[in-house]
DNA sequence: CTCCCGATAT
DNA sequence: ATATCAGGAG
């Protein structure tokens, strides 16, 4: 486990090493976003960004995602995969934001958990890019590089993590660490082929020493 | 824990 | 051929 002192070097370099980290997903409102995030699990932003392209320009309020049939939805998304869930999910939560919160976007982690679809992870990312709310929405790359470099210990649950994270960084970085910590999991510090040889950060990360070493035989 | 699932990189 | 991708629900 590295000290706090030693993780905010860590964000410090992912900052300087991606200083326009930002969401990738495109959105032009809290309502947008939450389809696209909805959209995303397990699934490249790329590819959802393909999709919601044609998508958002079809749907633009919960209602139109209601007037469709749900197969004609499915097929809407159908290159995106899990896609019958998702299409199922969407009007469920469209009908809920109708029904129980006027047809805007809660504004609470808590209330938008409640949405079919939107799980913790998904409530984070959009309390925090579209009302600015402090939260550390962690994802496969927050939780990878946080396994990877020690800033949580290698067993940790994903609200583990999070929780570890909450408590090391200070609450007003909460969003930038988050972005950072994506742009260094996605670009840099990849699943399949991490780029140890040219990490800035190898000298304190145990697993990235730990793979350099096997690499020597 | 399993299932959902297409696109892409390796 | 297999691993992975801004996960969530049962």
């Amino acid at each position: 486990m590295l000290t706090q002192k030693q993780i905010r070097y860590c964000l410090d370099v992912m900052g300087n090493m991606f200083p326009d980290a930002h969401c990738e997903l495109n959105h032009e409102n809290p309502f947008e976003l939450v389809i696209a995030v909805a959209l995303s699990a397990q699934c490249t932003d790329a590819l959802v960004n393909r999709v919601t392209k044609d998508l958002f320009r079809k749907y633009q309020t919960p209602e139109d995602y209601l007037a469709v049939s749900l197969e004609e939805l499915q097929h809407d998304i159908r290159s995106i995969g899990l896609y019958r869930n998702k299409a199922k999910n969407i009007q469920k939560l469209c009908q809920l934001l109708i029904d129980e919160y006027g047809g805007e976007v809660p504004r609470d982690r808590d209330e938008l958990t409640k949405l079919p679809g939107v799980g913790r992870k998904t409530a984070n990312v959009v309390v925090s890019v579209a009302f600015d709310i402090p939260a550390i929405a962690v994802d496969t790359h927050v939780e990878r590089v946080s396994k990877r470099l020690g800033f949580c210990r290698w067993k940790d649950s994903v609200l583990e993590v999070e929780k570890a994270l909450m408590k090391k960084v200070p609450m007003e970085e909460w969003g930038l660490t988050h972005h950072r910590m994506i742009f260094f999991g996605r670009y840099h510090c990849k699943a399949q082929r991490p780029q140890c040889e040219i990490c800035p950060l190898l000298e304190l990360c145990r697993e990235g020493k730990k793979r350099m070493k096997v690499k020597q035989k």
